[in-house]
DNA sequence: CAACCCATGTAATGGGTTACATGATTAC
DNA sequence: GTAATCATGTAACCCATTACATGGGTTG
């Protein structure tokens, strides 16, 4: 039973966390949870205005300062929404979009020294992550849930950053003008040598 | 320079791997690319139309044994905008989207018992992401860098069962019925500490 | 006083999935 | 003969991003 949809689950998150104006909700996407759920203040704002006719939360006009702004809160019907969301045992969405990956998989002809570049190139986006979510480390402030997943994606580049150096030393073993394809082959004939 | 888009080059890799006809790349896609790179046949068969007319691709009709179908090939201008996408050190898209760490990141209220049931979930899913990633592996044939790439996703999945599996230990000594986000901070006060 | 942040939205566009539609061939 | 696989495509729909649009408040 899917009884809402997944940017709806985030508002109302986002709601029960204490993000409860549009804009807290848009900061929080572009800093915490943007690296694993990437979502758009054209997402946001239209969510907002149909979960309040739905009567799943609550928006009170409030002036701070001489500043308007909507201040949201979760109804009783809202509130069971977001449990039952969040004590679900079903299967939750999973996906990974990886174009480093996908050129990967077609390097098969080119050369090993080509290969290698672009396993740099890899290792430094997942360095630039890295960076990245550190700097936003202190944005996170008490929640420690927002650091719990925070931590998660540090530690899942580190992984891939570390995947790649033990593929690219093996590499630098080969001939630099041999086939990708081959060269992987004489490094792991079965496909199946795990570089965790 | 974005000179194509990214189903444009999945497609001219397709080709250049041997997989010349839209109903092989179709195949390609389901068993091989799909968990770093989900692509459907309502792009391809547009995709390979339109390459065809921008002089990328070239198809031929084809009736191997009674049975019609189109096989396609690289033209020298596919073949360099290929080759420039394969070498280029341009920053390659990368997107996670799980839905089981955006309920971790709403966690903070419920209980360690409600937490660690989710992690429970998570954990469910990564070992049958990689039940599945088995069950590909023999159709990757010779394709060594097919391998590659299905070796990535089993250790990545291996990864995160094995992050979760850390956390749900260090959980386990905090009482069920305690604040998560409490349990959390009083595990790692700073947030600081890797579970890799 | 300019730049930036707070704050809220809408519209155009693009990307992608699902379902639909068709029909031949092969394996059991 | 019937189910699965080969093979190709289209159309409707959903989702999401980007850019646009507006305006008040705060900081340097």
């Amino acid at each position: 039973m899917t009884e809402l949809s997944k940017p709806a689950y985030v508002v109302l998150g986002m709601i029960a966390t204490g993000r409860r104006s549009g804009y807290a909700m848009s900061r929080t996407a572009k800093e915490a949870t943007r690296h694993f759920w990437a979502m758009s203040d054209g997402q946001i704002y239209p969510q907002l205005k149909s979960l309040s006719e739905e009567g799943y939360i609550d928006g009170e006009r409030e002036t701070q300062g001489g500043r308007e702004r909507v201040v949201y809160s979760l109804t009783a019907k809202g509130r069971d929404a977001l449990d039952d969301w969040l004590n679900s045992g079903e299967r939750a969405h999973y996906e990974l979009r990886d174009e480093g990956l996908l050129r990967l998989f077609f390097a098969e002809e080119l050369s090993v020294d080509q290969l290698r570049g672009q396993i740099e190139t890899m290792r430094r986006r997942h360095r630039r992550a890295i960076e990245h979510l550190e700097d936003l480390r202190p944005k996170a402030g008490d929640m420690a849930c927002a650091h719990l997943t925070l931590r998660y994606g540090l530690d899942l580049h580190a992984f891939s950053i570390n995947w790649y150096d033990r593929l690219d030393a093996q590499l630098a073993e080969r001939p630099p003008d041999e086939r990708a394809g081959d060269a992987l082959r004489a490094i792991d004939p079965a496909g199946a040598h795990t570089l965790a």
